[in-house]
DNA sequence: TTACTTTGTGTCAGAATAACGCAAAGTAAA
DNA sequence: TTTACTTTGCGTTATTCTGACACAAAGTAA
Protein backbone atom coordinates (compact mmCIF):
# COMPACT_ATOMS: atom_id res chain seq x y z
CA UNK A 1 0.00 0.00 0.00
CA UNK A 2 1.34 3.33 -1.15
CA UNK A 3 0.39 6.73 0.23
CA UNK A 4 -2.79 6.94 -1.99
CA UNK A 5 -4.79 4.47 0.23
CA UNK A 6 -3.57 6.12 3.89
CA UNK A 7 -2.71 9.41 3.34
CA UNK A 8 -5.11 11.03 1.13
CA UNK A 9 -8.96 10.32 2.12
CA UNK A 10 -10.83 8.29 -1.14
CA UNK A 11 -14.10 10.06 -3.11
CA UNK A 12 -16.68 7.80 -1.77
CA UNK A 13 -18.04 5.42 -4.79
CA UNK A 14 -21.73 5.43 -5.34
CA UNK A 15 -24.23 2.70 -7.40
CA UNK A 16 -27.22 4.76 -9.01
CA UNK A 17 -29.69 2.55 -10.79
CA UNK A 18 -32.43 3.40 -13.44
CA UNK A 19 -34.62 0.71 -13.72
CA UNK A 20 -36.66 0.86 -16.31
CA UNK A 21 -40.45 -0.61 -16.70
CA UNK A 22 -43.08 -0.40 -19.50
CA UNK A 23 -46.72 -0.70 -18.56
CA UNK A 24 -49.70 1.01 -20.03
CA UNK A 25 -47.82 2.08 -23.03
CA UNK A 26 -45.92 4.23 -20.93
CA UNK A 27 -42.03 4.21 -19.95
CA UNK A 28 -41.53 4.43 -16.42
CA UNK A 29 -38.69 4.85 -14.11
CA UNK A 30 -38.51 3.43 -10.45
CA UNK A 31 -38.32 6.54 -8.26
CA UNK A 32 -37.53 6.01 -3.83
CA UNK A 33 -38.61 8.57 -1.86
CA UNK A 34 -36.29 9.43 0.50
CA UNK A 35 -36.61 8.93 4.23
CA UNK A 36 -33.71 10.70 5.30
CA UNK A 37 -31.45 14.08 4.39
CA UNK A 38 -30.20 14.95 2.13
CA UNK A 39 -33.12 15.85 -0.09
CA UNK A 40 -35.16 13.99 2.66
CA UNK A 41 -39.02 13.66 1.39
CA UNK A 42 -37.09 13.71 -2.32
CA UNK A 43 -37.45 11.67 -5.42
CA UNK A 44 -34.21 9.98 -6.16
CA UNK A 45 -32.96 7.15 -8.11
CA UNK A 46 -32.13 4.20 -5.63
CA UNK A 47 -28.23 3.73 -5.18
CA UNK A 48 -26.14 2.50 -2.32
CA UNK A 49 -22.42 2.84 -1.63
CA UNK A 50 -19.97 0.56 -2.96
CA UNK A 51 -18.09 -0.71 0.06
CA UNK A 52 -14.28 -2.21 -0.03
CA UNK A 53 -15.14 -5.99 -1.08
CA UNK A 54 -18.59 -5.26 -3.62
CA UNK A 55 -17.92 -4.98 -7.51
CA UNK A 56 -20.78 -2.84 -9.04
CA UNK A 57 -22.92 -5.97 -9.43
CA UNK A 58 -23.12 -6.80 -6.30
CA UNK A 59 -24.19 -3.16 -5.40
CA UNK A 60 -26.62 -3.55 -8.10
CA UNK A 61 -28.30 -6.91 -6.87
CA UNK A 62 -28.12 -5.80 -3.22
CA UNK A 63 -29.89 -2.28 -4.42
CA UNK A 64 -32.64 -4.12 -6.34
CA UNK A 65 -32.89 -6.95 -3.91
CA UNK A 66 -33.96 -4.57 -1.08
CA UNK A 67 -36.18 -2.59 -3.03
CA UNK A 68 -38.20 -5.54 -5.93
CA UNK A 69 -38.12 -9.30 -5.73
CA UNK A 70 -35.09 -9.80 -8.06
CA UNK A 71 -34.77 -11.88 -10.51
CA UNK A 72 -32.01 -12.21 -13.54
CA UNK A 73 -32.67 -8.91 -15.15
CA UNK A 74 -30.82 -7.07 -17.71
CA UNK A 75 -27.90 -4.46 -15.95
CA UNK A 76 -25.60 -2.43 -18.04
CA UNK A 77 -23.12 0.03 -17.10
CA UNK A 78 -24.32 3.40 -18.27
CA UNK A 79 -21.76 6.23 -17.35
CA UNK A 80 -19.47 7.57 -14.53
CA UNK A 81 -20.43 11.31 -12.93
CA UNK A 82 -18.16 12.91 -11.28
CA UNK A 83 -19.23 16.73 -10.39
CA UNK A 84 -17.52 17.91 -7.18
CA UNK A 85 -20.87 18.81 -5.75
CA UNK A 86 -23.54 16.55 -6.54
CA UNK A 87 -23.31 15.24 -3.50
CA UNK A 88 -24.23 17.86 -0.83
CA UNK A 89 -22.72 15.73 2.13
CA UNK A 90 -18.88 15.20 0.81
CA UNK A 91 -17.51 14.05 -2.32
CA UNK A 92 -19.16 11.12 -3.98
CA UNK A 93 -18.77 9.64 -7.72
CA UNK A 94 -21.63 7.71 -8.86
CA UNK A 95 -21.07 4.73 -11.21
CA UNK A 96 -24.78 4.57 -12.63
CA UNK A 97 -26.35 1.11 -14.41
CA UNK A 98 -29.60 1.08 -15.77
CA UNK A 99 -32.15 -1.83 -16.09
CA UNK A 100 -35.08 -3.17 -17.85
CA UNK A 101 -37.68 -5.08 -16.18
CA UNK A 102 -41.07 -6.00 -16.74
CA UNK A 103 -43.17 -4.14 -13.73
CA UNK A 104 -45.53 -6.98 -13.77
CA UNK A 105 -43.44 -9.67 -13.18
CA UNK A 106 -42.50 -7.79 -9.53
CA UNK A 107 -44.32 -6.68 -6.30
CA UNK A 108 -42.71 -3.00 -4.82
CA UNK A 109 -41.73 -3.02 -1.53
CA UNK A 110 -39.77 0.29 -0.14
CA UNK A 111 -36.79 -1.29 2.06
CA UNK A 112 -35.71 0.67 4.93
CA UNK A 113 -34.00 3.62 3.23
CA UNK A 114 -36.98 5.02 1.54
CA UNK A 115 -40.81 6.31 2.24
CA UNK A 116 -41.55 4.68 -0.59
CA UNK A 117 -40.91 3.39 -4.02
CA UNK A 118 -42.85 3.82 -7.13
CA UNK A 119 -42.74 4.31 -11.46
CA UNK A 120 -42.98 7.27 -12.53
CA UNK A 121 -43.51 7.88 -15.95
CA UNK A 122 -40.52 9.39 -18.38
CA UNK A 123 -42.92 12.11 -19.28
CA UNK A 124 -44.35 12.60 -15.70
CA UNK A 125 -41.32 12.96 -13.60
CA UNK A 126 -40.89 15.14 -10.01
CA UNK A 127 -37.77 16.91 -9.51
CA UNK A 128 -34.86 14.89 -8.69
CA UNK A 129 -32.25 15.29 -6.07
CA UNK A 130 -28.28 14.60 -6.88
CA UNK A 131 -27.57 15.22 -10.38
CA UNK A 132 -29.97 12.04 -10.84
CA UNK A 133 -31.96 14.25 -13.54
CA UNK A 134 -28.56 14.17 -15.38
CA UNK A 135 -28.31 10.50 -15.02
CA UNK A 136 -31.87 10.09 -15.95
CA UNK A 137 -31.97 11.71 -18.93
CA UNK A 138 -28.22 9.92 -20.27
CA UNK A 139 -29.94 6.58 -19.56
CA UNK A 140 -33.08 7.52 -21.28
CA UNK A 141 -31.08 8.61 -24.37
CA UNK A 142 -28.56 5.34 -24.29
CA UNK A 143 -31.55 3.14 -24.38
CA UNK A 144 -33.48 5.17 -27.75
CA UNK A 145 -30.11 4.41 -29.68
CA UNK A 146 -29.64 0.90 -27.66
CA UNK A 147 -32.86 -0.63 -29.49
CA UNK A 148 -31.70 0.41 -32.98
CA UNK A 149 -29.14 -1.83 -32.80
CA UNK A 150 -29.49 -4.33 -30.37
CA UNK A 151 -32.46 -6.61 -28.93
CA UNK A 152 -33.11 -5.42 -25.73
CA UNK A 153 -37.02 -4.17 -25.92
CA UNK A 154 -38.45 -7.86 -24.79
CA UNK A 155 -37.02 -7.24 -21.20
CA UNK A 156 -39.68 -4.91 -21.04
CA UNK A 157 -42.47 -6.94 -22.34
CA UNK A 158 -44.04 -10.61 -21.36
CA UNK A 159 -42.18 -13.53 -22.00
CA UNK A 160 -44.58 -13.98 -25.55
CA UNK A 161 -46.07 -10.61 -26.95
CA UNK A 162 -48.06 -9.65 -30.00
CA UNK A 163 -46.53 -7.63 -32.79
CA UNK A 164 -48.45 -4.71 -31.91
CA UNK A 165 -47.43 -4.40 -28.45
CA UNK A 166 -43.46 -4.60 -29.49
CA UNK A 167 -44.06 -1.77 -31.94
CA UNK A 168 -45.89 0.53 -29.90
CA UNK A 169 -42.98 -0.24 -27.15
CA UNK A 170 -41.10 1.15 -30.14
CA UNK A 171 -43.09 4.29 -30.85
CA UNK A 172 -43.07 4.88 -26.70
CA UNK A 173 -39.52 5.04 -26.26
CA UNK A 174 -38.30 6.45 -29.40
CA UNK A 175 -41.53 9.05 -28.65
CA UNK A 176 -42.27 9.40 -32.70
CA UNK A 177 -44.65 6.83 -35.11
CA UNK A 178 -43.49 3.86 -37.04
CA UNK A 179 -45.47 2.69 -40.20
CA UNK A 180 -46.64 -0.58 -38.54
CA UNK A 181 -45.73 -2.73 -41.83
CA UNK A 182 -42.46 -2.02 -42.47
CA UNK A 183 -41.76 -2.46 -39.09
CA UNK A 184 -42.74 -5.62 -38.69
CA UNK A 185 -40.83 -6.56 -41.58
CA UNK A 186 -37.78 -5.50 -40.24
CA UNK A 187 -38.82 -7.00 -37.44
CA UNK A 188 -38.96 -10.51 -38.86
CA UNK A 189 -36.79 -10.29 -41.36
CA UNK A 190 -33.96 -9.59 -38.40
CA UNK A 191 -34.53 -12.94 -37.17
CA UNK A 192 -34.42 -12.20 -33.78
CA UNK A 193 -38.11 -12.58 -32.91
CA UNK A 194 -39.88 -15.48 -34.30
CA UNK A 195 -43.95 -16.23 -33.89
CA UNK A 196 -44.47 -19.21 -31.35
CA UNK A 197 -47.26 -20.63 -33.34
CA UNK A 198 -49.76 -19.95 -30.22
CA UNK A 199 -52.61 -17.01 -30.21
CA UNK A 200 -53.71 -15.46 -26.70
CA UNK A 201 -56.35 -16.19 -24.48
CA UNK A 202 -59.45 -14.88 -23.35
CA UNK A 203 -60.69 -13.03 -26.38
CA UNK A 204 -63.93 -13.83 -28.35
CA UNK A 205 -62.55 -15.43 -31.74
CA UNK A 206 -59.08 -15.79 -33.14
CA UNK A 207 -56.41 -13.70 -31.56
CA UNK A 208 -53.67 -11.97 -33.00
CA UNK A 209 -50.11 -14.22 -33.18
CA UNK A 210 -48.05 -14.03 -30.33
CA UNK A 211 -44.14 -14.02 -30.99
CA UNK A 212 -40.96 -14.17 -28.60
CA UNK A 213 -36.92 -13.31 -28.58
CA UNK A 214 -35.11 -16.29 -30.45
CA UNK A 215 -32.55 -17.64 -27.89
CA UNK A 216 -31.15 -19.45 -30.44
CA UNK A 217 -29.92 -16.76 -32.50
CA UNK A 218 -26.26 -15.34 -31.26
CA UNK A 219 -24.90 -13.28 -33.93
CA UNK A 220 -26.85 -11.85 -35.98
CA UNK A 221 -27.55 -8.20 -37.49
CA UNK A 222 -29.90 -6.42 -35.53
CA UNK A 223 -30.52 -2.98 -37.04
CA UNK A 224 -33.31 -1.27 -37.58
CA UNK A 225 -32.61 1.62 -39.38
CA UNK A 226 -36.24 2.82 -38.40
CA UNK A 227 -37.73 5.95 -40.32
CA UNK A 228 -39.46 8.14 -37.44
CA UNK A 229 -42.28 10.78 -37.99
CA UNK B 1 -21.43 13.37 6.64
CA UNK B 2 -23.11 10.14 7.42
CA UNK B 3 -21.17 6.74 8.57
CA UNK B 4 -20.35 5.85 4.42
CA UNK B 5 -17.76 8.73 4.82
CA UNK B 6 -16.32 7.80 7.87
CA UNK B 7 -17.19 4.56 9.12
CA UNK B 8 -15.87 2.62 6.20
CA UNK B 9 -13.00 2.94 3.97
CA UNK B 10 -13.51 3.93 0.27
CA UNK B 11 -12.19 2.25 -2.70
CA UNK B 12 -9.64 4.58 -4.37
CA UNK B 13 -10.61 5.60 -7.66
CA UNK B 14 -8.22 5.82 -10.35
CA UNK B 15 -8.51 7.32 -13.59
CA UNK B 16 -6.52 5.28 -16.51
CA UNK B 17 -6.36 6.87 -19.71
CA UNK B 18 -5.94 5.16 -23.95
CA UNK B 19 -3.99 7.77 -25.76
CA UNK B 20 -4.82 6.24 -29.41
CA UNK B 21 -2.27 8.30 -32.04
CA UNK B 22 -1.70 7.18 -35.74
CA UNK B 23 1.18 7.08 -37.79
CA UNK B 24 3.08 5.20 -39.94
CA UNK B 25 -0.10 3.90 -41.64
CA UNK B 26 -0.58 2.13 -37.98
CA UNK B 27 -3.06 2.47 -34.64
CA UNK B 28 -0.74 3.14 -31.55
CA UNK B 29 -1.41 3.25 -27.68
CA UNK B 30 0.47 5.16 -25.54
CA UNK B 31 1.98 2.98 -22.69
CA UNK B 32 4.14 3.90 -19.64
CA UNK B 33 6.96 1.75 -18.03
CA UNK B 34 6.84 1.93 -14.60
CA UNK B 35 9.60 3.12 -12.02
CA UNK B 36 8.14 1.27 -9.21
CA UNK B 37 6.17 -1.29 -7.87
CA UNK B 38 3.47 -2.52 -8.39
CA UNK B 39 4.47 -4.02 -12.11
CA UNK B 40 7.95 -2.37 -11.70
CA UNK B 41 9.28 -1.92 -15.45
CA UNK B 42 6.31 -3.10 -16.74
CA UNK B 43 4.25 -1.40 -19.13
CA UNK B 44 0.96 -0.16 -18.28
CA UNK B 45 -1.33 2.64 -19.48
CA UNK B 46 -0.62 5.91 -17.79
CA UNK B 47 -3.10 6.57 -15.08
CA UNK B 48 -3.51 8.70 -11.68
CA UNK B 49 -5.69 8.50 -8.58
CA UNK B 50 -8.59 10.72 -8.17
CA UNK B 51 -7.93 13.35 -5.80
CA UNK B 52 -11.00 14.81 -3.55
CA UNK B 53 -11.49 17.32 -5.20
CA UNK B 54 -10.87 16.96 -8.64
CA UNK B 55 -13.26 16.07 -11.21
CA UNK B 56 -12.36 13.50 -13.85
CA UNK B 57 -11.38 15.55 -17.01
CA UNK B 58 -8.61 17.33 -14.13
CA UNK B 59 -7.05 14.13 -13.93
CA UNK B 60 -7.26 13.40 -17.34
CA UNK B 61 -5.61 16.72 -18.21
CA UNK B 62 -3.25 16.41 -15.23
CA UNK B 63 -1.80 12.81 -16.95
CA UNK B 64 -1.87 14.17 -20.00
CA UNK B 65 0.39 16.96 -18.95
CA UNK B 66 2.90 15.40 -17.02
CA UNK B 67 3.22 13.01 -20.24
CA UNK B 68 2.78 15.11 -22.99
CA UNK B 69 2.70 18.62 -24.18
CA UNK B 70 -1.09 18.63 -23.82
CA UNK B 71 -3.56 20.79 -26.26
CA UNK B 72 -6.96 20.44 -26.44
CA UNK B 73 -8.01 17.01 -27.73
CA UNK B 74 -10.87 14.64 -27.99
CA UNK B 75 -11.68 13.06 -24.58
CA UNK B 76 -14.23 10.75 -24.20
CA UNK B 77 -15.11 8.38 -20.83
CA UNK B 78 -14.88 4.68 -21.73
CA UNK B 79 -16.37 2.62 -19.04
CA UNK B 80 -15.50 2.06 -15.49
CA UNK B 81 -13.49 -0.98 -14.53
CA UNK B 82 -14.31 -2.51 -11.01
CA UNK B 83 -12.50 -6.18 -9.96
CA UNK B 84 -11.58 -6.60 -6.44
CA UNK B 85 -8.47 -7.64 -7.35
CA UNK B 86 -7.60 -5.60 -10.19
CA UNK B 87 -4.63 -3.55 -8.41
CA UNK B 88 -2.48 -5.94 -5.89
CA UNK B 89 -1.75 -2.81 -3.31
CA UNK B 90 -5.74 -3.02 -2.64
CA UNK B 91 -9.03 -1.79 -3.42
CA UNK B 92 -9.22 0.60 -7.01
CA UNK B 93 -11.36 1.08 -9.00
CA UNK B 94 -10.99 2.84 -12.67
CA UNK B 95 -12.94 5.23 -14.81
CA UNK B 96 -10.87 5.00 -17.98
CA UNK B 97 -11.09 7.58 -21.09
CA UNK B 98 -9.76 7.36 -24.71
CA UNK B 99 -8.44 10.03 -26.14
CA UNK B 100 -7.38 10.62 -29.77
CA UNK B 101 -4.65 13.02 -31.00
CA UNK B 102 -2.02 13.15 -33.54
CA UNK B 103 1.05 12.12 -32.50
CA UNK B 104 3.10 14.20 -34.89
CA UNK B 105 1.90 17.80 -33.24
CA UNK B 106 3.28 16.44 -29.51
CA UNK B 107 6.32 15.18 -28.25
CA UNK B 108 6.27 11.78 -25.36
CA UNK B 109 8.55 12.91 -22.08
CA UNK B 110 8.43 10.58 -19.68
CA UNK B 111 7.00 11.84 -16.29
CA UNK B 112 8.52 11.77 -12.46
CA UNK B 113 6.52 8.27 -12.47
CA UNK B 114 7.78 6.18 -15.24
CA UNK B 115 11.08 4.57 -16.69
CA UNK B 116 9.93 5.46 -20.38
CA UNK B 117 6.51 6.64 -22.18
CA UNK B 118 6.41 4.57 -25.57
CA UNK B 119 4.24 4.29 -28.79
CA UNK B 120 3.01 0.72 -29.31
CA UNK B 121 0.65 -0.40 -32.71
CA UNK B 122 -2.21 -2.14 -31.28
CA UNK B 123 -0.94 -5.38 -32.99
CA UNK B 124 2.41 -4.96 -30.94
CA UNK B 125 1.51 -4.62 -27.84
CA UNK B 126 3.57 -6.10 -24.39
CA UNK B 127 1.59 -7.44 -21.54
CA UNK B 128 0.18 -5.29 -19.55
CA UNK B 129 0.03 -4.75 -15.84
CA UNK B 130 -3.38 -4.70 -13.60
CA UNK B 131 -6.53 -4.99 -15.75
CA UNK B 132 -5.32 -2.88 -19.07
CA UNK B 133 -5.39 -5.59 -21.21
CA UNK B 134 -8.95 -5.49 -21.03
CA UNK B 135 -9.92 -1.92 -20.83
CA UNK B 136 -7.36 -1.46 -23.51
CA UNK B 137 -9.90 -3.66 -25.82
CA UNK B 138 -12.95 -1.85 -24.66
CA UNK B 139 -10.80 1.24 -25.89
CA UNK B 140 -10.29 -0.54 -29.27
CA UNK B 141 -13.82 -1.98 -29.78
CA UNK B 142 -15.33 1.81 -28.79
CA UNK B 143 -13.16 3.23 -31.51
CA UNK B 144 -14.27 0.34 -34.49
CA UNK B 145 -17.91 1.32 -33.48
CA UNK B 146 -17.64 5.32 -33.13
CA UNK B 147 -16.11 6.26 -36.81
CA UNK B 148 -18.92 4.54 -38.20
CA UNK B 149 -21.13 6.92 -36.81
CA UNK B 150 -19.25 9.82 -35.35
CA UNK B 151 -16.46 11.93 -37.33
CA UNK B 152 -13.95 11.52 -34.51
CA UNK B 153 -11.03 9.95 -36.99
CA UNK B 154 -9.85 13.60 -37.89
CA UNK B 155 -8.38 13.82 -34.58
CA UNK B 156 -5.66 11.60 -35.30
CA UNK B 157 -4.96 13.13 -38.82
CA UNK B 158 -3.51 16.60 -39.59
CA UNK B 159 -6.27 19.10 -40.00
CA UNK B 160 -5.70 18.68 -43.74
CA UNK B 161 -5.53 15.44 -45.35
CA UNK B 162 -5.64 13.35 -48.34
CA UNK B 163 -8.89 11.01 -48.84
CA UNK B 164 -6.12 8.36 -49.46
CA UNK B 165 -5.02 9.06 -45.71
CA UNK B 166 -8.51 9.20 -44.41
CA UNK B 167 -9.32 5.70 -46.01
CA UNK B 168 -6.05 3.98 -44.81
CA UNK B 169 -6.78 5.56 -41.15
CA UNK B 170 -10.29 3.72 -41.63
CA UNK B 171 -9.33 0.47 -43.19
CA UNK B 172 -6.73 0.02 -40.35
CA UNK B 173 -8.60 1.02 -37.55
CA UNK B 174 -11.58 -1.69 -39.09
CA UNK B 175 -8.91 -4.11 -39.94
CA UNK B 176 -10.27 -4.49 -43.38
CA UNK B 177 -10.42 -3.45 -46.73
CA UNK B 178 -13.02 -0.71 -47.76
CA UNK B 179 -13.54 0.01 -51.47
CA UNK B 180 -11.86 3.09 -52.18
CA UNK B 181 -14.53 4.75 -54.47
CA UNK B 182 -17.67 3.96 -52.33
CA UNK B 183 -15.61 4.95 -49.45
CA UNK B 184 -14.67 8.77 -51.01
CA UNK B 185 -18.60 8.83 -51.64
CA UNK B 186 -19.98 8.12 -48.34
CA UNK B 187 -17.50 10.40 -46.66
CA UNK B 188 -18.52 13.37 -49.15
CA UNK B 189 -22.03 12.23 -49.07
CA UNK B 190 -22.30 13.05 -45.55
CA UNK B 191 -21.10 16.12 -46.11
CA UNK B 192 -18.79 16.25 -43.25
CA UNK B 193 -15.29 16.11 -44.81
CA UNK B 194 -14.91 18.82 -47.60
CA UNK B 195 -11.81 20.20 -49.80
CA UNK B 196 -9.97 22.65 -49.12
CA UNK B 197 -9.62 23.56 -52.40
CA UNK B 198 -5.79 23.11 -51.56
CA UNK B 199 -3.09 20.77 -52.79
CA UNK B 200 -0.03 19.53 -50.73
CA UNK B 201 3.23 20.79 -51.67
CA UNK B 202 6.88 18.90 -52.16
CA UNK B 203 5.98 16.70 -55.07
CA UNK B 204 6.64 17.26 -58.59
CA UNK B 205 4.05 18.45 -60.62
CA UNK B 206 -0.12 17.91 -58.82
CA UNK B 207 -1.03 16.46 -55.93
CA UNK B 208 -3.87 14.69 -54.59
CA UNK B 209 -6.17 17.00 -53.28
CA UNK B 210 -6.55 18.38 -49.57
CA UNK B 211 -9.49 17.46 -47.42
CA UNK B 212 -10.62 18.95 -44.13
CA UNK B 213 -13.41 18.35 -41.12
CA UNK B 214 -16.41 20.63 -41.85
CA UNK B 215 -16.43 22.38 -38.40
CA UNK B 216 -19.73 24.74 -40.31
CA UNK B 217 -21.89 21.46 -39.83
CA UNK B 218 -23.51 20.45 -36.90
CA UNK B 219 -26.22 18.41 -37.01
CA UNK B 220 -26.34 15.39 -40.08
CA UNK B 221 -25.88 11.89 -40.27
CA UNK B 222 -22.88 10.55 -40.55
CA UNK B 223 -23.54 7.07 -40.52
CA UNK B 224 -21.03 5.28 -43.13
CA UNK B 225 -22.83 1.92 -42.85
CA UNK B 226 -19.24 0.71 -44.78
CA UNK B 227 -19.18 -2.91 -46.07
CA UNK B 228 -16.23 -4.70 -45.06
CA UNK B 229 -14.30 -6.91 -46.76
C1' DT C 1 9.44 7.62 -74.00
C1' DT C 2 7.59 3.78 -71.60
C1' DA C 3 5.51 1.19 -67.92
C1' DC C 4 3.45 1.56 -63.83
C1' DT C 5 0.80 3.50 -59.76
C1' DT C 6 -2.36 6.78 -57.84
C1' DT C 7 -6.40 9.58 -57.95
C1' DG C 8 -10.87 11.41 -59.51
C1' DT C 9 -15.27 10.29 -61.45
C1' DG C 10 -18.88 7.59 -63.43
C1' DT C 11 -22.02 3.52 -64.46
C1' DC C 12 -25.25 -0.03 -63.40
C1' DA C 13 -27.64 -3.98 -61.66
C1' DG C 14 -29.50 -5.53 -57.55
C1' DA C 15 -30.90 -4.66 -52.71
C1' DA C 16 -33.22 -1.96 -49.36
C1' DT C 17 -36.67 1.07 -48.12
C1' DA C 18 -40.80 4.23 -47.48
C1' DA C 19 -45.31 4.76 -48.57
C1' DC C 20 -49.40 2.81 -49.06
C1' DG C 21 -53.37 -0.70 -50.63
C1' DC C 22 -56.37 -4.29 -49.37
C1' DA C 23 -58.81 -7.99 -47.46
C1' DA C 24 -59.58 -11.20 -43.74
C1' DA C 25 -60.27 -11.46 -38.88
C1' DG C 26 -61.86 -9.56 -34.76
C1' DT C 27 -65.08 -6.46 -32.08
C1' DA C 28 -69.16 -3.92 -30.60
C1' DA C 29 -73.86 -2.72 -30.85
C1' DA C 30 -78.48 -3.18 -32.56
C1' DT D 1 -77.49 -12.15 -37.37
C1' DT D 2 -76.61 -7.93 -39.37
C1' DT D 3 -74.03 -3.80 -39.71
C1' DA D 4 -70.25 -0.64 -38.98
C1' DC D 5 -65.96 -0.26 -37.41
C1' DT D 6 -61.13 -1.48 -35.88
C1' DT D 7 -57.19 -4.49 -35.89
C1' DT D 8 -54.06 -7.53 -38.05
C1' DG D 9 -51.52 -9.83 -41.68
C1' DC D 10 -49.51 -9.61 -46.09
C1' DG D 11 -48.49 -7.39 -50.64
C1' DT D 12 -46.99 -3.98 -54.23
C1' DT D 13 -44.34 -0.33 -56.19
C1' DA D 14 -41.57 3.69 -57.06
C1' DT D 15 -37.52 5.44 -55.34
C1' DT D 16 -33.20 5.51 -53.11
C1' DC D 17 -29.10 3.22 -51.64
C1' DT D 18 -25.32 0.31 -52.22
C1' DG D 19 -21.57 -2.77 -53.92
C1' DA D 20 -18.86 -3.89 -57.58
C1' DC D 21 -16.30 -2.38 -61.04
C1' DA D 22 -14.69 0.46 -65.51
C1' DC D 23 -11.97 4.06 -67.20
C1' DA D 24 -9.11 7.88 -67.97
C1' DA D 25 -6.29 11.65 -66.38
C1' DA D 26 -2.54 12.74 -63.40
C1' DG D 27 1.52 11.53 -61.15
C1' DT D 28 5.87 8.69 -60.71
C1' DA D 29 10.03 6.13 -61.87
C1' DA D 30 13.05 4.11 -65.18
Amino acid sequence: MEKQFHQYQNPAVAIDLVVFGYTQKQLSVLLLNRKDAPYKNGWTLPGAFVQMDETFQDVCLRILNSKLGLSNLFLEQLYSFDRLDRDPRGRVISVSYYSLINPELFTLTAGTMANDVAWFGVDELPALGFDHSAILSTAIKRLKTKILYDPVGFELLDEEFTMTELHELYECILDSSIDRRNFRRKILDSNYIIATGKRREGLKNRHPELYCFNKDLKQNNFHLNITLS
